[in-house]
DNA sequence: TGAACATATGAATATCTGTTCATATGTATT
DNA sequence: AATACATATGAACAGATATTCATATGTTCA
């Protein structure tokens, strides 16, 4: 078995490479990498999301947008405030990984 | 100190920020993700990762330069071919550490 | 030197993406 | 009910990105 059979064997399906790729999409705009960080360890409401990450409101919103659907991140609603987490503790682990590897 | 305080001191500094975004930037296609899986073990020529992801020596040849300016790839000369492979222990842990995310 | 081969590159194009602006939706308060 | 507040959403636009096609560059071998 010469090497690219054996690599075509250990490569993953082509739907596992999309996501995959999908998944490092998310992390792929700065934007979302703030907003990522800001709610990394604590809930936080849209308004003070959007002031730390000194975007606008609605450019916040469209982003977690794109974060919900990619089910990164989770969200309750209190009163007038839509407050959002983190919904999956890889994300901390990812998100550590690439910034040991740029700090270097 | 409020929540918001604590939470933009932690925050990375605007430059981490958005090299790790470009880090993951580099990941999130699905013909880069092939390349990296086909040259994450052994190193390849271009012909032999052309027929391994399964898209034009053209396009395969694009995507390489851009893994190259990233320092994502290295590669070496031999003969008429160009052999490349990871140029970093850390891709494979961030390939996985998403792989392992994705398959839950 | 010339032909064949391997890879790189540039231009063109179609698609995708992030932001902005305006406004809609939903909730609390008076 | 009316107003103020918090968030979401849609359309439009500008910029980025991946692929394709044609061709250039560079190397080997006859």
């Amino acid at each position: 078995m010469d090497n690219i059979e054996k690599v075509k064997e250990n490569m993953p399906i082509e739907e596992e490479i999309f996501e995959l790729a999908e998944l490092f999409k998310m992390l792929s705009d700065p934007t979302r990498v703030k907003i990522l960080y800001t709610i990394l360890e604590n809930e936080m409401s849209v308004g003070d999301i959007t002031e730390i990450v000194g975007s606008t409101q609605s450019a916040v919103s469209h982003q977690l947008r794109v974060l919900k659907q990619a089910r990164l991140v989770k969200y309750r609603k209190v009163g007038k405030s839509v407050i959002y987490s983190v919904s999956d503790e890889h994300v901390a682990t990812i998100l550590s990984m690439g910034m040991e590897h740029i700090s270097e």
